[in-house]
DNA sequence: AATAACCACGAAAACGTTTTCGCTAATTCC
DNA sequence: GGAATTAGCGAAAACGTTTTCGTGGTTATT
């Protein structure tokens, strides 16, 4: 089954590729019948332009990268989701890969991207990613790049963001609305720039509604596991009965804490109250259902491709290309982990 | 910022692009000096080939489509992430599309994906998708697809499975060996082959071991959803205090069910065992945690790239290419909702 | 009737790479 | 020393599309 190509029904219609060509794409320089009949005729061979001879002429591939820190993970599988739709709207492909959270994957993706001549890639930067050389650098070369979630202020983008700090106040700020008094805080790992905006805003809240700051109500965990939950529920079941409020930077955490907090003997929300971050999936399927922080990944990644989709079209008109930086909204969701609000 | 090609590489040694081209390649025919002095400056220049130009000359994109029916879903992202980890292994991206269960788009994604020329396709069947042309029609066209999880045997082309029927089988068995008697299925929707075989399992088990099928142990439900959970424990906790083992389809109805068990007062296991199926992550944070049948998506996703990378590499060699159906092992996942064999 | 305007099309170059084939000059062989 | 081999390189075509520029012929303008 020979490939049907633009020569073929030239030959056929024994006249040239480039008036075959130009049929197709109705340029005004071609009479009517002329048109008619090519596009018959493509119409009936079930023609199909060659991507690549069209890519080589005319320098762009359709095609997009996206690297993901994890795939496997409720809100950047809904990041996917939002690109690919948004995408296959404007009629672009998504490539997608996965730095595992290494800087060196993140290196070598971006290079495999770049090789395949994607029209832009979008990041989420690696949790390892210390320097910002090898974006920049593709950003240079005039690539466009949209950050996404994780970012950067030493990048030189567009960027798709949630406000962490103010997403935190928030959150803070139902369980105090909802008559908690004193809330721990479970900040996971130090360093993420997420968390610790997570933190101010908690710090924010608590001082906006004269409660006191207390550095012991404040737990780090090595990880963001479920099991690490438990390790700080064990310790407020043994040593802080004063604690009525935990507002915890992860779903999954959240949901450890109340897990063991009520094998203790404690009752969510009557005894303690608590938030989780994320909206995930769980929080909808746990006894009782988790109050949460919505971060829309599916919003967000439509967002991000729609700030690339935007460069893109300006690059092709010969327009500067300006910088935006977005902020998803994000919200409480209240569900049967918190009290309700007092009226 | 000018892209280096082969030809400025050429201009700048004073040699034709056609020596520069061998010289990296490490033709026979070309001198050891020149070897060092082309490779020597194509690294300095930092040299990438334009992978059109290449895919256009070699016919081949060294990208392959992967269709999922869905994306957000446990099961579903890892075999995303097996594809795409065996597939950078070999030096090929991934262009992942959803169909969201249609059949429409279904067959617009595989368009897509032929018009840009992948070199494969790796398919899930979406549920509503009943006839197979659209597929059949790729692979006469001679683009190699494997199928994997939904497939059909109307499509004869590689396939990764799990084998359902023994899965079912084992996961009663289970119950069976954990000391159950009056084990209830609740089969979900009646359509899908998958549930129809897990279902079979399910009868083969109790006939094995001498217990009676009794079809008002078999519970459908409209969906999969955690909520047509409750309606069966409702069920259960009204009318049938006799039975003492559930195999649910689905982790996530198997999920409902037990929530909603033990807040009608019902003891999970001692009461009744659950059993789910797949292994979902939430499987992990119930309580108690949810015995299961492990589907590895990452393995499956991994393997079947590995059989699309077969028969490329037949195909290219000039070999016949050999269809291959693999079964990938699932196996009882043994945790809290089920009690322990006695021995 | 001469000039201008316009219509419909094609030739050709370009995008960058790969590979076949042929050529020259140097080497080997008898 | 002549013939045969070999080593090292390049010309050119090919992959399929797009677009600029030009051309020949027709129609409209004075």
């Amino acid at each position: 089954m020979p490939k049907i190509t633009l020569k073929k029904i030239a030959a056929i219609l024994g006249i040239s590729p480039a008036t075959v060509s130009k049929a197709l794409k109705d340029y005004p320089d071609i009479s009517n019948d002329t048109k008619i009949k090519v596009k018959a005729l493509a119409e009936s061979l079930n023609y199909k332009p060659n991507s690549f001879a069209q890519s080589l002429r005319n320098q762009e591939s359709k095609i997009i990268g996206l690297i993901i820190p994890k795939i496997v993970h409720h809100f950047f599988s809904n990041i996917i989701n939002g690109v690919i739709d948004a995408a296959s709207n404007k009629g672009y492909l998504v490539i997608t890969l996965q730095s595992h959270e290494s800087y060196e994957q993140e290196k070598d993706q971006i290079n495999s991207l770049i090789e395949k001549n994607v029209d832009g890639i979008l990041i989420s930067l690696s949790d390892h990613t210390v320097n910002y050389k090898h974006i920049n650098a593709i950003i240079e070369k005039g690539v466009p790049v949209v950050l996404y979630d994780r970012t950067s202020k030493l990048v030189n983008c567009s960027k798709v963001i949630i406000n962490d700090r103010k997403a935190g106040y928030e959150a803070t700020k139902y369980l105090i609305e909802t008559g908690c008094r004193k809330i721990a805080h479970i900040r996971g790992p130090l360093k993420p720039q997420t968390t610790i905006d997570r933190f101010m805003g908690y710090k924010n809240a608590l001082k906006e509604h004269d409660l006191p700051y207390d550095k012991n109500l404040v737990f780090e965990t090595e990880h963001l596991s479920f099991e690490d939950g438990f390790e700080v529920a064990e310790e407020i079941a043994k040593h802080r009965h004063d604690i009525d409020g935990v507002f915890s930077t992860t779903d999954l955490l959240a949901t450890g804490v109340m897990v063991k907090l009520q094998q203790k003997g404690i009752k969510v929300p009557d005894d303690i109250s608590i938030m989780g971050f994320s909206n995930w999936f769980l929080t909808k399927i746990t006894t009782p259902t988790l109050s949460t922080i919505d971060q829309p990944g599916y919003e967000m990644g439509r967002k991000t491709f729609d700030l690339l989709y935007d460069e893109l079209c300006q690059i092709k008109n010969g327009e500067s290309v300006s910088h935006e930086v977005v902020e998803i909204a994000t919200r409480v969701v209240p569900r049967n982990s918190t009290k309700f609000i007092e009226s």
